[in-house]
RNA sequence: GCGGGUAUGGCGAAAUGGCAGACGCGCCAGCCUUAGGAGCUGGUGGCCGCAAGGCCGUGGAGGUUCAAAUCCUCCUACCCGCACCA
């Protein structure tokens, strides 16, 4: 019999189906427990998964199909993050309606899926764009509406013209600022550069749960990397609020300050261009037209040309205004420029030449003075100028509603008397309706703002004509909560089966990509702080242990199209099997680093199968002791290394063990039974034809108990004694183990290599490790 | 600028402070075959040497240690995050 990848593989696929291997018990989990394995879910918006995807769902497949025979009952979901910008676009680029394409896409993707061989839940698949799923994303609007963390805001906000649609911060992405290229941020979906527009937007307040966010870090499991980005991202500092009285005038200026105790040395002040205080001032404001013409060219200025002029200082003094300085009462001058933010802090400065270098450059190109004024002691001064000790954040508040189609609409309506109203939650779901023009208009509206049957409707509280909102919600949202969904993805009377989850949740293992580190990483936190605020959940945190993985690259270059260097993994599974593009896959480095994809290193791992597969012939019934010790070191090593996601290593060593068995006659059958069972997570095909086909087992070997190592095995009689001469290795001389230091001594100094290299010389000192190490050091 | 990470053969990589380069690719030699982009066996960091063996070697320069890829200091390059955040 041959080894036939695409014959058996496609034979097990459906038949783990048909049995429900991959289908946890719910109600009552196997004897180690719940083992809730997640992979970021993919959006279906390209042609299909590339190998990149396949990687990570390898390595996340590889992790589950190892707890679950580890004894845990393993909850591994898969569905469809199918609403978005992303999707529409596609649907726009390919010219198809969302709906219709997010159906092809859908097929496609769960036949790709499928062919990876992972063992997943397939009865809780779920998708976002399902009316039974948005259902609960509005439900979820709702009750962040409900609890307060809901407002409405106009102000300057991030406006991608490509999308049309207004972004959150997080959406941002702030490339190629030191590249001398112009750009003061792209949008994270197209890359288009993002532009500022004055809108009025929903916005849900993660700022409320900022020090939580950032307090919580300290307690899960997470790769460091993306604990620091959002560290980062929340930015918090602590410093001082001081007021600062304008002469002749009751108006005040708050600053916020972390240098309180540089007061002294305040010797101007800066406001941001956008101040409000600047138009209350403007009757004593003696240069007027050229603060305006400032503040237009500011206004006007996006960050793109901010940036291209370098951080050259500019601003306008304010004449005919000064402020006091309330340590000293000192009149000092009042400024407004760009270089201070109308979004951070109070948008408002005390500028300290002294000891802040931007100041200082500020201050050289307008001549404004130095001082050397001693620092004081914060509290001191703070109590002394009556200010107040605050904290900042530089995190902002999620910009959620978006001016397109292929989302959730939000479920609030308008209503001239009675304000905005949420939508009863009887009435959910607001069904998104299926619309000819549903591409994006870029007059600040959603394409539903044009549709008179969607946002007709009656006030919810006083039944009168009211319009219902047209924006949808954030993509991000779906995602924010989904790995709630799963677990309760057939339950219909709640967003989460109250039961279910508090068996079933947190997530105990999450899988993704570290470029979410400060969008979807943060807003699953958040959301999951809220929902347990509100009684729904009854922990905090929604993962447990979160890893990256590493990216994929083709021969050494990052795949794209353009490069025409984008690996199809349909080929490769057709090609070689999909057992086989998984291990090459893992063995390609550490799963946290990612790789070099080459074609040419399929050919080990299809190699190793094939031998593999050549076992068969040479199994008998008496354990074989040759390989008992590399056996049993290969189970601890292949264990230790899937827990600590060194796939690459777990690999190398079965490696080792099969030229082992290679080189006996026979192994018995329960040899050959663990050698399958540590391949089992990584080749879950092959290993499952042999164990059922071949060696004639019932059940499945996905289910099937992990083998555990027996130590007595990996004792050995002799040790490996490795001998140096200052730290020269000069011979490896094989004793046996727990030899006296005076024994080992005396073998050693018999040896004739050994004698050579002392000849003539002084030992002095004589360092021993028992059983591995013999270092001698001569004068 | 600040913070985090990485740097090891021709390539992907491996090494609780203790034999650097496991494992794999590639390459070389041999075997097998009508044939090989198949399979098997052996070899494969550099330099010197017929060999035994020796010397050098983990981005660079120092240091700690009996012993450093690993720890410390400084430097260089690349990657990631934040960035006029007061």
């Amino acid at each position: 019999m041959k080894y036939n990848p695409s014959k058996i593989e496609k034979k097990w696929q459906k038949t783990w189906l048909k049995e429900g291997v991959y289908e946890p018990n719910f109600k009552n989990p196997r004897e180690k427990g719940k083992f809730y394995n997640l992979m970021m879910f993919p959006y279906p918006s390209a042609e299909g998964l590339h190998v990149g995807n396949m990687y990570a769902f390898t390595g996340s497949d590889i992790y589950g199909r190892f707890k679950r025979m580890a004894g845990h009952d393993v909850l591994e979901p898969i569905g469809l993050d199918g609403f978005g910008i992303h999707s529409e676009n596609y649907a726009i680029k390919v010219g198809t309606h969302p709906a219709d394409q997010t159906k092809k896409s859908e097929k496609n993707f769960y036949r790709q899926l499928t062919e990876i061989g992972n063992g997943f839940a397939w009865k809780e698949k779920l998708e976002t764009y399902d009316p039974e799923y948005y259902k609960w994303t509005q439900w979820l609007f709702i009750q962040m509406f409900k609890n307060g963390l809901v407002y409405r805001k106009k102000q300057p906000v991030n406006w991608c013209p490509s999308c049309k649609t207004v972004l959150a911060d997080e959406q941002v992405i702030l490339a190629h600022r030191n590249l001398g290229e112009v750009g003061g941020g792209e949008c994270e979906r197209c890359g288009t550069k993002v532009i500022k527009k004055d809108l009025e937007q929903w916005f849900f307040k993660i700022t409320d749960y900022a020090e939580r966010l950032l307090n919580n870090l300290e307690d899960i499991d997470w790769s460091e990397k993306i604990k620091v980005a959002q560290r980062a991202w929340i930015g918090k500092s602590e410093g001082a609020l001081l007021k600062f009285s304008i002469a002749k005038s009751q108006s005040v200026i708050d600053v916020f300050t972390t240098r309180a105790d540089t007061l002294y040395g305040a010797t101007y002040m800066v406001l941001a261009p956008e101040h409000p205080l600047v138009n209350e001032l403007k009757s004593q404001i003696t240069n007027w037209d050229e603060v305006q013409a400032y503040r237009e060219k500011a206004k006007g200025k996006t960050d793109i040309e901010r940036t291209a002029e370098g951080k050259e200082k500019t601003g306008v003094e304010l004449k005919g205004i000064k402020a006091i300085n309330p340590a000293n009462n000192q009149e000092i001058s009042v400024w407004i420029a760009d270089y201070v933010l109308a979004g951070y802090g109070t948008g408002a400065i005390m500028a300290v030449p002294q000891h802040d270098e931007r100041d200082a450059e500020f201050a050289k190109k307008f001549d404004l003075p130095f001082s050397d004024a001693p620092l004081v002691a914060v509290d001191e001064i703070v109590k002394k100028v009556s200010g107040k000790k605050i904290t900042q954040y530089r995190l902002r508040d999620w910009l959620i509603s978006r001016q397109r189609y292929w989302g959730p609409p939000i479920p609030m309506i308008h209503c001239e008397k009675c304000g905005w109203q949420p939508v009863p939650e009887k009435d959910l779901p607001v069904k998104l309706p299926k619309i000819e023009d549903f591409r994006p208009t870029g007059t600040d509206q959603s394409p539903l703002a044009s549709v008179e049957k969607f946002y007709k409707t009656k006030c919810p509280n006083c039944k009168g004509e009211a319009r219902r909102e047209t924006d949808v919600s954030d993509t991000f949202l779906d995602s924010a909560w989904y790995y709630l969904r799963y677990p309760s993805a057939n339950h219909k009377e709640e967003a989460f089966d109250p039961d279910v989850t508090k068996k079933w949740l947190p997530v105990d293992m999450y899988i993704g990509g570290a470029e979410h580190a400060v969008l979807h990483l943060l807003y699953v936190r958040f959301v999951a702080m809220a929902l347990h605020d509100w009684g729904f959940l009854n922990f905090e945190e929604p993962m447990t242990r979160f890893r990256a993985h590493g990216l994929i690259i083709k021969d050494g270059a990052k795949m794209s199209k353009s490069k025409g260097n984008v690996v199809n993994p349909d080929e490769y599974i057709k090609k070689y099997g999909a057992d086989a593009l998984r291990m090459y896959l893992m063995f390609l480095g550490p799963f946290e680093q990612g790789g070099d994809f080459r074609d040419e290193g399929v050919a080990g791992i299809t190699r190793f199968l094939n031998r593999v597969w050549a076992l068969i012939d040479k199994v008998q019934k008496e354990d074989v002791a040759e390989i008992q010790k590399t056996l049993h070191q290969t189970i601890k090593k292949v264990t230790e290394d899937i827990e600590g996601l060194h796939y690459n290593t777990a690999i190398s060593q079965l490696m080792i063990l099969l030229r082992e068995i290679e080189d006996v006659e026979v192994i018995s059958r329960s040899q050959f039974e663990m050698v399958l069972k540590l391949l089992a997570p990584f080749a879950p095909h092959i290993t499952e034809e042999i164990w059922r086909t071949v060696l004639k087992n019932k059940k499945s070997i996905h289910l099937e108990a992990w083998p555990e190592y027996n130590t007595k095995h990996l004792v050995e009689k002799t040790a490996n004694l490795v001998l140096q001469i200052n730290g020269k290795t000069r011979e490896v001389m094989v004793v046996d183990r727990d030899l006296s230091e005076a024994q080992v001594k005396e073998l050693v100094l018999a040896s004739e290599k050994m004698q050579r290299h002392l000849d003539g010389k002084t030992i002095k000192k004589f360092i021993y490790l028992p059983n591995r190490l013999v270092n001698i050091v001569t004068e």
